[in-house]
DNA sequence: ACATTTGTTAACCATTTGGTTAAACCATAC
DNA sequence: GTATGGTTTAACCAAATGGTTAACAAATGT
């Protein structure tokens, strides 16, 4: 049974492939020629395009949660927290810079998808985070701003200058090389940032 | 004559699908359907796929920018203008719900059509903005960020709940309903934490 | 050793899809 | 009225694409 290297040897290319192209845009026969397999392989371990696929997005969004949770749910400080967020998670997104437009992409485009994850156990799950909020809101210690409102303002500072890069380039007018440079002055800055906006 | 008619019922119905489907999982005759014309006219106006997705994209950027640069060019206060470049731009993505990923997503993967944009006139402008962050920095009034951060940090602020809002209900565990509460509540909410975190 | 299951391949198939064409339509100019 | 030009349509086409099949190879169990 020589099997499981051939399935995870699919799975990888077509988690490259898939990133790249979305799923509307891959082809079956990019994803074989990536494995350097025959087509007809596909089909056997995985059925179809939207099998296929499903297994890739599942991968994909299992690989974004541990990041996150391991984080979230350590006993530490709120504010060592934040900044241990913010820096691992950059790092994490330079070795994966596909990884969060693919995901945000496609599960707007695959609604049906989004039931299935809401019913997975391993879910990115920022509740130890959102408690700690609640606990030093009420401390005094941090301004009475809704958690939940702090948890997205985290993940936009941290997460969408990854999204939506090419954008920025354009918009500030930057070459690729200064933007990864303000990527990594951000590992610290934006922690820095968010705790000076809501500290009391 | 009444192609300028015909002409804009088909960029109007082909932002219409590109926006929902993407350009790899837009289908002509879809296009077509949704115009209410014959598929042979969106060849007859733009010849090919490609060249009709380039200005519906084109289009799309064209309506982003103006949106922008209004506010940023504006002869207004700092902190003023914070406030209003975060309430205007989230009340012009709710009627725009799918404008931002859209662009994110096909800039990033037509390389080709990023040069075009650069060259192009109207083009977003943070430069006045900058122009006034650094004046305040050397007043002193606000702290010694680097001002590219800080407009990083206001667009990823206002406009990644709209690009990762399934995601967003997905870890927060949310409804829609009270995810659209939620971003009412970030119309000012944003612009003070912003402030918060410059203010010297 | 041999039968049976599992893995792999090349050729094939049906459908979809972007794109074309030739004829028809229709407004306007003469 | 009818010739002329742009506009619209239905039918058509070739290529691409997801998926299947039947034969072949390689393990596996007995």
């Amino acid at each position: 049974m020589k099997d499981i290297n051939t399935e995870q040897a699919i799975l990888n290319a077509a988690i490259t492939i898939f990133q790249k192209k979305g799923m509307a845009g891959a082809r079956m026969q990019e994803i074989a020629d990536e494995a350097h397999i025959n087509k007809a392989m596909l089909h056997y371990y995985f059925r179809n395009k939207q099998q296929l696929f499903e297994a890739v997005l599942m991968s994909a969004f299992q690989k974004l949660a541990p990041q996150m949770n391991i984080i979230f749910a350590s006993e530490i400080d709120v504010f060592e927290k934040i900044r241990k967020f913010t820096a691992g998670y950059i790092d994490f997104m330079l070795e994966n810079p596909y990884l969060p437009l693919f995901i945000i992409h496609e599960l707007k485009h695959n609604p049906d998808f989004v039931k299935k994850i809401m019913l997975h156990p391993n879910k990115p799950d920022p509740k130890p985070l959102i408690i700690q909020f609640e606990k030093e809101i009420k401390a005094g210690r941090i301004k009475d701003i809704p958690p939940k409102q702090i948890v997205l303002n985290l993940f936009s500072l941290t997460i969408f200058p990854f999204v939506g890069d090419t954008l920025f380039k354009i918009v500030l007018d930057i070459e690729d090389k200064d933007y990864h440079k303000m990527i990594q002055e951000r590992k610290t800055l934006i922690a820095e940032q968010l705790i000076s906006s809501i500290s009391a």
